[in-house]
This record gives C-alpha cells, structure tokens and sequence, in this order.
DNA sequence: CAGTGAGCGAGCTTCCGCTTGACTT
C-alpha cells in the first residue's frame, strides 16, 4: 500500500500521473464531482441562510466507499482536481466526504500533465481555498434555484406539459435562436447592382490573358444602365497599379469551442459527435483533455511541436507564439487541445482519425510561420466617364503556416460573395486593354443566417454563457425539450436582373437563383418561441444576455473574499422570488394564440396556437355552442408566420373521396403522415400523393393491395377469440390483439392445422417463458 | 399506428457542471 493517496478528476489522467509519480504515490480519481443538492425541496434551505444539503448522488456511492476506504490506510492524501472553481469544490467535497480537515489537507494543482509540473505542484502544495468553494456554491444554488423555481411555472402555465424546463443558460440559449428566426422573418432584402467587367490583354512577357474587374454598385437598374451606357464604344488603360505586402497569422490551438466550430464546419459533425471521439482520444492518450477553454500550451508542448515543424518543413517555418484567452469567463484549468506526441501521425481509432488530423494540423500551425501575401490592385480608366474599375489579386510570397491549415469561416463572416481572389496577370501601366463585356448583375442582401449547433457554442461562449463540459449537453436538452429543432430548408427560387454590355449593345435579362437554403440548421419550434417570450415577459433579468456575466462578477467577488455567498444568493432570490409568486398568481396560459382571420363561412374567429397537442389552428371559440374545429400545423409550419389562407387549406382535411363498396373512403393526416381511411382500416399514402388533392380512384388499388398483402399474410383466423395466424418475415407466428407470440419450431410447418386450443396453449407457454433478454435481466438484477 | 384540443389535480417532472461507464436490440 503506497504510503500517498493523490486524487484527480479523470481516471485516465490518473493513469499518467501515477507513472510518473512513481510507487509512494498511489493516484486515484473521483469522476467529477461527488455531491450534490438533494432534489425534495430544492435541497436548499432557504430560511436558514441558504444551507445546501448535499448527497452523495447513488452513481458515485462506489466511487466515495473506495476513496474512503484507501483514505483510511495512506497516511498522506493529496486532493489534485483542477484548477477552477469547480475543482476546488470538488476538493472541499472530497474532504467533508472522507473525513479530512480542510486547513490541514494538501491541495496541489497543475495545468499540465508533464513530469516537470507535477513534481513541481507536489513541492509546493497549498490549502484549500474555501473562498473559491463559496462561489461555486454560490453558482450551483442560484442555478439550481433558478431551474427548481422556473420549470414548475412552465408545467403549470403550459398547455403542452411533457417535462418542460427552464434555466439559466438553456433558455438564453433557446432565445438567441428564437430572436434569430425573428430576425431572419422580419428581414427586407435590398437590391444593389454589381459591375464586373472582364477584359482580355497581353500581359507584360506577351502572354494573352483575361481577369476581371469590378465597378462601383448602383441602388438601382436605372443607374446601373447608365453607366453601362456611358460605357458604350469606350477604350480602357490601365491606369496604375498598387502592390501592398500583408500577412496572415495562424488561429491559436483548439479550445473546446473551437474544435467543435472547425470539426462541424469541415467535417460535417454535431457537437456530441465531436465531443465522443475527442473522448475516446483522450482516453487512448492521443490529446490533451478535451473539455477546456485555455489556449496556452505546455513548455513541454512546446518544444515538442517546434521539433516537429522543423522536421518535417525547415526552421524558417517555425515561429512560436503564446495565445492569450480572449474570454474572460475562461477559467484555464487544463491546456489547449493537442496531440500528446506530435510525431504521432496515425491513431488506431478508426472513427476519430480525422478530428485527431484537424487537431494535429492546428496545434502545428499555431506554432508556425505567418503567411506572407502579396496583394496588387490596378484601376482601370474609362475614356468616356471619370469612373475608374478595379481588379485585384493576391499572390502568396511564402505559405507559412498555410501549408497545414487553414481555418475555415462561417457563413456570417464572409466579406461579399467571392472572397478568395485569384491572381491578377502581371500588367503594365497605361497598357490598352479589351473590354470582352460587361455585366451588371443584381444583388440581394441577405438576413443573418440561422445558427448550426457549432455557431450557437461559440455564441454562448462569447457571452460567457455555459462551460466546455456543458455546449453539448445544452444543445441535446433543448432539442430534447422541444424548444429548437435541427433540420434542413429548401431554399426558393427568385428572380434576378442582369444587364450585359457586349459589343456596345445592352442586352437586359431575368434570371433565377435559389436562395434561403439551409443545412443542418437550428429552428425554434412554437414551443420554443412561446415559451421564451413567456420567461422574457416575466423574467427579464435571468433572460438577459449579460445576466450570466454579471452574476460572474460577484461570484468573483466572493472568491475575493469581499462578498458572502449567502448575501449574494439572497439579494438575487429575495426579488426573484417575487417575481416567481406573481407569475405563478396572476400570469395567464401561455397559449401564443394569434388572430388569423374570419371564416367566410361561419363568420368565425379563426386563431394558432399552443394546444395540448402542439401548435393548431382553430376555428371558433371553446365557448360557443358548436365546438371549435381544429387542424394541426405542419412540421415546416409556425403559428407566427402561417396566413390565413394556409390555415384554411388545413381545415381542408379530412376530406371525403367517395364511397367503395357501400362505404366513405376519406383522406387526412394523422401522427404518421397522411393516410387513408375505409371500413375502419387505414391505409398509409405514398409521398408522391397529394393529401389535399388525391381522387378516388387514385387511391382504390392502394386499399386493394394491402388487402390482398394482407390476405396472403393470414394463415388462419379465430375470429371469437380475436386470434389470428400470419405469416412474418421469420415464419409463421401468432398475433393476439396487439401482442405476437412465437411458434414452436417443429410446429411451424403444419401451422394451418393447428386449433385454437393449441394456440392458445401456445401463448401461455410463450407468457411464461419470456425471451431470453428478460430472463438475462432478472438475474442481473439480483 | 391514424386521437386529441378543457380541466380536475394523483404523482411526477426540473437546474448547471464535474466526470465516465453499463446497459440492450
């Protein structure tokens, strides 16, 4: 028994640290944290100055009964969670859980996993520092008071009430998308008029050569046509040429955030995903910890990647920088991500071959050289107007860094439509050139695009909203709750004019882009969007976009020392709870009902909303003496932007075809898509039919079909006992109401014969030996 | 598989941040 017990967080950092701390040390970890607030009556009590009760949650009931247990035999324990708020409570905890005494306990923290900092930390331990363990009090009773107070007020005032929440960082989150979809509905698109002109020279070694250059922009045809007019039987020149050095500077090494922009961007991953094979990374030794919002790298890391720049592409590629965080809500517990090993090349886990390149590429480049650029820009003169047209190019003097990577953007942050720009021929001053055309094409400004999982992350992070550990959990809750859903848009077809002078003749044309597509993009659903105004109507202040930020200033406070955690809780509870009971009292039903119109034909309100069901529209009022009808929206659909007209097509439905032999054959919708019904029996309708516009007998071989599918499937029916016979894809089986139910092999053959007496034999010999996956259960259990 | 839409109110849900398994068809 090694006479030192040193705790850490990750069991597989563990692993490392005790190969190097050798055989005193025998190196533990905790799995994160190892209490938590009890759940009945929000584990806090709040009479008595806020005291938290904590539990030690069932899944780390092993965990602590081991740690206790080595606890008791070493002589000497070292508590070494990470370097942050939360890691120092997780310390705390650990004492209060085995018994030690925080003034006497050694605390000891490193950034780094190498061998240089951790025998540097176990020379220098400290104490606990129970200002740090306050404010991450501090942090898990307000969000627990803020999640425990608002979601009861959703399940009361909602309509819709399958386990709805609230919090402080998912509802901020919802609402960013929220205010997004709004933003992009609200949009008013603008037009301008581009001028590209593309030309036709001898370059200065006699080469024939063709670019282009661009005119000013015109807020209308009409300018634009002028100018294209001023431009007929005209001559052009060069008429100077600027040539300006820049550079580029490499992205510093992926934080967590970073790493799931750039792996969703160029690889086409979800969060999780990322997060999942980083994980397996990790574990296997492959990264630095994945979950972290430091950019610093080790000393150690350091030199190994410089090493290997140098190896692999010269010394005058490298050139080492040290990336400072730019957030401030970073708590730098561990280092940027990177590979362990830098000459590691290959790892053996299939799947997390590619993240672990990107993340190799931009560790590599981080340290490199900038990109040096040339960019030249000539103007050209017009004879016939004082106007002049610009072409530019760059050239790229020396690759640098960009030999390995290049980060990509997003959508939001590209400067116009074409944002590479080629190489511009080498041309001379006052040379003649040809005009081959010119072209005025129309523009159309685009509202901001929807967000992709990746870009809500990196959103969140710039508000200080949220953890690594937390961005993908985040997003999994929301989509669960139902408040935002991922999903792709179909873009629609526009119109666009053009106007192209070729041979001094304009010629003016209508053309047609797509425009409004979107990938894998973020949707708020209805319930979502109500839900959200809902909080901000009566939540403001935990609603607003700096309220996080805010309340991590005084949780800083307290770790300062300057603040008690239980002032601060209180002056944010005592208004808060206010609010709270007010809302709970007199708030109305969160419904997000809005008027559509009057039916024509009842004269009617007709009105969307939230009903029990989801979001629908309703002609009439639950008052009236008919009932209301009712018609649920579309998947694409959306109380706050269906018309009227659309609301009316869905009222549309059920719709009665005809009659088939003595009976109405009807169509409509239902929670499996449309489908059609006759003689009670439903038949599912294809895509390529039109539920609103299908006839009769379009639909009459379907209903034949399935019928004599069904028809060959039945071996036998009894219809007394509601037991029938079919045939499956595995053989024949016996079907009781809505349960199935085996036949015995050997008796499979002769199934057509069997009575209903051994049939049902049958079904009790199956009810009494279930398959073998319950069987393997109930054993595991004991 | 293919409905429902209001309200009664049993008994339940719910937060954010740390960390990984142990389950099955």
């Amino acid at each position: 028994m090694a006479k030192n017990l040193l705790i850490v967080e990750s069991p597989a950092k563990a692993k490392t640290i005790e190969k190097i701390l050798g055989k005193d040390f025998e190196v533990k970890s905790c799995f994160g944290h190892i209490r938590d607030l009890e759940k009945d009556d929000m584990g806090i009590d709040v009479q008595n100055n806020f005291q938290p009760r904590y539990i030690v949650p069932e899944d780390k009931e092993k965990v602590v009964k081991e740690l206790k247990q080595l606890a008791k035999k070493s002589e000497e324990i070292w508590l070494a969670t990470d370097e942050d708020r939360e890691g120092e409570a997780i310390s705390w905890h650990l004492c209060e859980v085995l018994g030690l005494d925080p003034s006497l306990t050694k605390r000891i923290v490193f950034h780094e996993i190498t061998k240089p900092a951790i025998e540097s930390a176990v020379k220098n331990p400290r104490k606990l520092d129970l200002n740090l363990v306050n404010a991450q009090q501090a942090r898990r009773i307000l969000d627990r008071i803020v999640g425990f107070e608002l979601s009861p007020i959703l399940w009361r005032k909602m309509s819709m009430k399958n386990n709805l929440s609230a919090g402080r960082v998912q509802s901020v989150a919802v609402r960013i998308i929220a205010e997004r979809e709004r933003e992009i509905n609200a949009f008013v698109p603008s037009s301008t008029f581009r001028i590209d002109a593309f030309f036709t020279a001898k370059d200065i070694t006699g080469k024939a050569v063709s670019f282009k250059a661009e005119g000013s922009k015109y807020n209308n045809e009409d300018g634009a046509e002028k100018f294209l007019q001023s431009c007929i039987g005209a001559n052009y020149k060069v008429a100077d040429i600027q040539v300006k050095p820049s550079k580029r500077t490499p992205p510093a090494p992926f934080t967590t955030s970073t790493l799931q922009q750039e792996a969703g961007r160029k690889l086409g991953y979800g969060v999780s995903r990322t997060m999942i094979l980083a994980q397996k990374l990790y574990e296997a030794g492959y990264i630095s910890y994945m979950r972290t919002d430091s950019v610093s790298l080790s000393e150690t890391a350091m030199e190994n990647i410089t090493g290997q720049i140098g190896a692999e592409y010269g010394k005058k590629y490298i050139q080492t920088r040290k990336f400072k965080n730019k957030n401030e809500s970073a708590q730098e517990a561990h280092e940027a991500i990177r590979p362990t090993y830098m000459d590691r090349r290959q790892v053996d886990i299939p799947d997390a071959q590619k993240l672990y390149e990107l993340i190799w590429k931009r560790t590599m480049a981080s340290q490199m050289a900038d990109a040096e650029l040339e960019k030249t820009t000539a103007r050209i003169s017009i004879s016939t107007n004082k106007d002049l047209l610009t072409a530019s190019g760059e050239v790229l003097k020396f690759d640098g860094f960009l030999k390995v990577y290049m980060e990509s953007r997003d959508e939001d942050e590209e400067e116009g439509d074409e944002k590479t720009e080629g190489m511009l021929p080498p041309l001379a001053v006052g040379q003649d050139l040809n005009l081959k055309e010119m072209k005025a094409t129309e523009r159309f400004s685009r509202p901001a695009p929807r967000y992709t999982e990746a870009s809500l992350v990196k959103k969140l992070e710039e508000l200080g909203i949220g953890r690594p550990s937390t961005y993908a959990p985040t997003i999994s809750t929301i989509l669960k709750r139902g408040y935002v859903e991922k999903r792709d848009k179909e873009g629609v077809v526009r119109d666009f004019r053009t106007l192209l002078l070729a041979k001094d003749k304009i010629t003016k044309k209508t053309e047609q882009e797509n425009t409004g597509a979107e990938k894998s993009k973020l949707f708020p659903t209805d319930l979502g969007l109500v839900v959200t105004d809902f909080l901000i109507q009566h939540f403001d202040d935990v609603m607003d976009y700096g309220f996080t930020a805010r309340i991590e200033n005084e949780f800083d406070e307290i770790a300062n020392g300057k603040v008690k955690w239980n002032k601060m809780v209180d002056d944010f509870y005592t208004p808060f709870k206010k609010d709270v009971d007010n809302t709970m009292e007199t708030a109305e039903r969160i419904s997000g009902e809005r008027d559509l119109g009057i039916d024509p034909a009842t004269g009617k309100k007709v009105i969307a909303r939230m009903g029990r069901f989801g979001p629908m529209v309703q002609i009439g009022d639950s008052n009236d003496e008919e009932k209301p009808r009712f018609a649920k929206l579309k998947q694409e659909q959306s109380i706050e932007t269906i018309s009227f007209d659309e609301a009316m097509e869905l009222f549309k439905l059920p719709r009665v075809l005809g009659e088939f032999e003595g009976s109405p054959v009807s169509v409509s919708i239902g929670r499996f898509g449309p489908y059609i019904a006759h003689d009670k029996q439903f038949y599912s309708l294809a895509k390529e039919f039109d539920p609103y516009s299908v006839m009769l007998d379009e639909v009459l071989p379907i209903i034949v079909e399935k019928r004599q599918a069904k028809l060959e499937r039945t071996i036998k029916v009894f219809e007394k006992e509601k037991i029938q016979l079919l045939r499956g894809p595995y053989g024949p089986y016996i079907k009781k109401g809505l349960r199935n139910f085996p036949i015995p092999k050997e008796q499979q053959e002769k199934a057509a014969d069997l009575g209903i007496e051994e049939v049902k034999k049958m079904i009790e010999e199956a009810i009494a030996n279930p398959p073998k996956k319950n069987f393997r259960k109930k054993k595991a259990q004991k």
